[in-house]
RNA sequence: GCCCCCUUGAUGGAAUUGGUAGACAUACAAGACUUAAAAUCUUGAGUCCUCUGGGCGUGCCGGUUCGAGUCCGGCAGGGGGCACCA
């Protein structure tokens, strides 16, 4: 018998309409079903999709039509994080309005998207750069700024002086603009900014209670917010100009109390700033400090360098105690209260700088059993190690850790009335403010005679406008002829519009709560549609997005919950973040990398060799890396589509690797996966025909051969639900890979004169099988439920419920142990006795010849796990 | 420097969370079918030995346990995050 090939691009664009026509992906938000919120991080219309973006969105297909199946109402929606610079580059380069281009991409990755069959409500589609969105934005802004929870302050930022922009961090290379190559500025800005640090404590301590979260991505973001406890005291001040009585000072050592040596306060703390005022000395020193760089190489290098101001600061638990203040280039002003305590005995860079300015080093605590001074190293053990104390606010010659020597320490000075407890966050607030056009407005007006006025209501949303010019760096809506100049709301004067925009981390940290209610057109959310569809209860993407967006997503929720957007502090339930999609490289003879589908590669024995398709040049086969078009080892996801069908790619992309590890793309692993595909189909296509009508039901009097095969499908239904359900895909598809080897001997043996309860039972069993497979190769599904016989669609189909009682068998088979080596086996009955296992297990002739004449100690039997007899 | 994670055949990985290590897949080898190739099907394979059996084996060393890939201590290698954060 000959069966058609599987022709995956006539079936896959097929069913495709067909689910489009029935609309089966629209979700209500009024179904009466237990919800289920699954979502992918929406792409940036760059203008295609890349392997990364199959992946993730594979994997959050299968969830969702997976719990689709499991009669969930599943909201499962897709949009577009559409502003950013790329759009004003590409206007720059090629002329094209910054939405031109960003619409152009969008249409041509939405098509893209839909060749990969994902079960996606397109009705709630929503694009950041469209004033639909971005006006309920500019409103939560107000709402906020309202809510105090947004200030406008001055800080220091890197200025491209080419580009005449702010960079971020990232976008500094060594100290340059990643896009000019000119050498960054620090200047001092006023900005907007988001109080995140309002919420560092709840934002900390709710990260316990995130338990569907991987545990790097919470302790990244606890190492990110960075709470550290210690003392808060006063220094007294001697010789300081006028209006500076005391010295605040943080210190997380106070058992460290009693070794300094030195204070010293930043560059550009309000002290030195004052003295530099009649010292130029202190503003030759400051200006020095301004110019190093501030790239990782040369604060790794930097050298220690101060300048001693010649005032004095007295020790808060002796006024006689005086200990000279420096201005310290490595004393950062936005931590603690830019001043330091310094104890150079045990603090890396206080001992270098008291080292190079010949200042005494004071030893608080030595090892223990040992009298071990410092040199040239600071001694800094880890809190749980034990020291003994010898200079310090506690009782003399101490032996203890110092993680109870802060403690005690930190008691007996907040006692005294010495300092109070307090606590430092390393999180900084939220810098929103953005000189770029591609954003959204921040909606305010500077008057000359109100100051900050907030844009009414009613005017927003302050539109972007559509006549800009791209043709010198710089805002261009700070250059735009018209559009700033506006009335002011309150006084009417001639008034300024801000400029800046927003950070386009902002647009994207409340999409998925838009995405609850997007056609409501008064607010961002309708907060009882939100409150019933939120949170998200399975969010997927990547791991690059750890910390600032999840930080961000999670801050913006809490903020839209104080202005009654929303009921809840966290958006996201569970959390998943997937690897990368990696490929080999190859070089040419000239160094230069060519791309996969430039090479052949031939198998020579156990070892490949690769050469240029068309010439015999060999290629060198690199190291495997993220895909990147400087590599050149990119694989156009429509190329894979166009060849092997979506299906292929999808179920590539699940197979082998786990989800959250990088998975290599290999031409060998999408032939395996493209050969499954045919695999089945041949299946299902020979057991079609010997199969009874849907809806035939096994008979009570099952022979064995159907139990047995009736058992292995619920078996595979069990194992496949809670791999998905683990997200564990992987597994879940060896699972079936096993299942259709079963269903494969079943065809060619048992089902060719089949009892008709074993044709019941292949029923049953295929239509498992088609059901288990389509949250994966959804368009092969359809194509082979329809072959089955089945009406509808299997996209809309329910998973049946496990039948628990198959899953268990009367007999079990034990492995059997001798002094915890494996000598035999045993069958007894799954519910026998301890004692009958025993005796079983010792008449056994392999357990007598292991056991050789030894007496039996004692045996361990593990109901329905193992046997274990010692000897 | 600080914090976190990982290490299992030729390769990706599995292991009911302390209970038969190597499921499933890829690659490889042999065979069947074919004029041939592809596709398909069958078979083989951790390693060593005195081979119907047995020893050894999850990066290395040690420990706990009847039993350890899994737990504990130490070491090595690889990866990631943060970083002049007091």
């Amino acid at each position: 018998m000959t069966t058609e090939r599987y022709n995956a691009r006539d079936a896959e664009p097929r069913w495709q309409r067909l689910w489009d026509e029935q609309a089966i992906f629209t979700t209500k938000n009024d179904d009466p079903r237990a919800k289920y919120y699954v979502l992918e991080m929406f792409p940036y219309p760059s203008g295609r999709i890349h392997m990364g973006h199959v992946r993730n969105y594979t994997m959050g297909d299968v969830v969702a039509r997976s719990m689709r199946a499991r009669g969930y109402n599943v909201l499962h929606p897709m949009g577009w994080d559409a502003f950013g610079m790329p759009a004003e580059n590409a206007a720059m380069q090629n002329k094209t309005h910054p939405a031109t281009w960003t619409y152009a991409n969008i249409a041509a990755m939405k098509k893209q998207l839909k060749s990969m069959g994902l079960s996606l409500d397109w009705s709630r589609e929503i694009a950041t750069c469209d004033p639909s969105y971005y006006k309920h934005q500019q409103r939560m802004f107000l709402d906020f700024l309202g809510a105090g929870l947004v200030e406008r302050k001055q800080s220091k930022v890197n200025w491209d002086p080419v580009d005449q922009t702010v960079l971020a961090n990232e976008q500094v290379i060594d100290g340059r603009g990643w896009r000019s190559g000119a050498l960054v500025e620090q200047r001092e800005l006023t900005q907007w900014f988001f109080k995140i640090t309002d919420y560092a404590q709840d934002l900390l301590d709710a990260l316990d209670t995130l338990d569907r979260w991987p545990d790097k991505v919470r302790t990244m973001q606890r190492n990110w917010i960075g709470r550290s406890e210690g003392l808060r005291f006063d220094f007294g001040l001697v010789g300081a100009p006028r209006g500076f009585d005391t010295l605040p000072v943080f210190t997380t050592r106070p058992d460290t109390m009693y070794g300094p040596t030195f204070a010293a306060i930043s560059p550009d703390h309000p002290l030195a700033k004052a003295l530099a005022d009649t010292n130029p000395g202190v503003t030759a020193f400051i200006d020095e400090c301004h110019r190093m760089g501030t790239s990782q190489a040369e604060i790794d290098t930097a050298e220690k360098l101060g300048f001693d101001t010649g005032i004095k600061v007295t020790h808060p638990a002796d006024k006689d105690w005086t200990l000279p203040l420096f201005i310290a280039n490595f004393v950062l002003m936005d931590y603690g209260t830019g001043a330091i305590i310094g104890c150079p005995a045990h603090d890396q860079r206080d001992l270098d700088f008291a080292r190079k300015y010949n200042l005494d080093v004071i030893d608080v605590f030595v090892p223990e059993g040992s009298d071990e001074r410092v040199k040239n190293v600071a001694f800094v053990p880890a809190k749980t190690d034990t020291v003994r104390y010898v200079q310090w606010v506690g009782t003399p010659d101490s032996v203890m850790t110092c993680g109870e020597a802060m403690k005690q320490s930190l008691d007996i000075f907040v006692k005294d009335g010495w300092g109070t407890r307090e606590v430092n966050f390393r999180l900084r607030d939220w810098g929103i403010s953005r000189q770029r056009y591609w954003g959204c407005p921040i909606p305010i007006i500077h008057c000359e005679i109100c100051g900050v006025v907030p844009v009414p209501a009613k005017d927003l949303p302050v539109k972007l406008p559509d006549d800009i010019e791209f043709d010198r760096p710089g805002n261009p809506l700070d250059r735009h002829a018209t559009w700033k100049h506006v009335a002011c709301p309150q006084c009417g004067k001639d008034a300024r519009r801000e400029t800046d925009t927003m950070d386009t981390f902002v647009d994207s940290s409340w999409y998925f709560a838009r995405f609850t209610d997007p056609w409501n057109d008064n607010a961002p959310t309708t907060p009882k549609v939100a409150n019933h569809m939120m949170p998200v209860d399975q969010y997927i993407g990547g791991v690059e997005h750890a910390i600032l967006h999840l930080l961000y997503s999670r801050f913006f929720t809490r903020a839209m919950k104080a202005t009654g957007h929303v009921g809840m502090d966290e958006p996201f339930a569970g959390m998943f973040t997937q690897g990368m999609v990696v490929h080999e490289t190859y070089r040419k003879q000239d160094g230069s990398f060519a791309s996969p589908a430039e090479i052949d590669i031939v198998a020579d024995g156990d070892a490949r060799r690769a050469t240029l398709i068309g010439t015999t040049e060999t290629v060198e086969i690199g190291p495997i890396e993220k895909m990147s078009k400087s590599k050149r080892n990119t694989v156009d996801p429509d190329d894979i589509i166009g060849t092997y069908g979506a299906d292929t790619a999808r179920w590539f992309m699940l197979s082998d690797s786990p989800p959250d590890r990088d998975v290599i793309w290999s031409e060998d692993g999408v032939q395996g996966a493209s050969r499954f595909v045919q695999r089945v189909w041949r299946l299902v296509s020979a057991a079609a025909p010997h199969l009874p009508p849907p809806g035939t039901i096994s008979a009570q009097e099952a022979d064995d051969a159907a139990t047995a095969l009736r058992r292995a499908a619920h078996q595979t239904l069990s194992d496949v639900l809670t791999g998905i359900e683990r997200l564990r895909f992987n597994t879940a598809i060896a699972k079936l890979y096993t299942y259709v080897s079963t269903l494969q001997d079943a065809v060619d043996g048992p089902l060719k004169s089949a009892t008709p309860a074993y044709a019941a039972a292949a029923r049953e069993a295929f239509d498992i099988l088609v059901l288990l497979l389509a949250p994966m190769v959804p368009h092969l599904a359809e194509e082979c439920w329809a072959a089955i016989g089945q009406n509808g669609l299997v996209s809309e189909a329910q998973w049946p419920a496990v039948e628990a009682g198959l899953l268990v068998s009367e007999q079990m088979t034990l492995p059997v142990q001798v002094n915890g080596k494996r000598r035999a086996e045993v069958t007894v009955a799954r519910n026998a006795e301890i004692p009958q296992i025993e005796a079983a297990v010792l008449a056994l002739d392999a357990v007598k010849q292991a056991l050789d004449g030894k007496p039996v100690r004692k045996i361990i039997v593990v109901p329905q796990r193992i046997v274990n007899v010692v000897g």
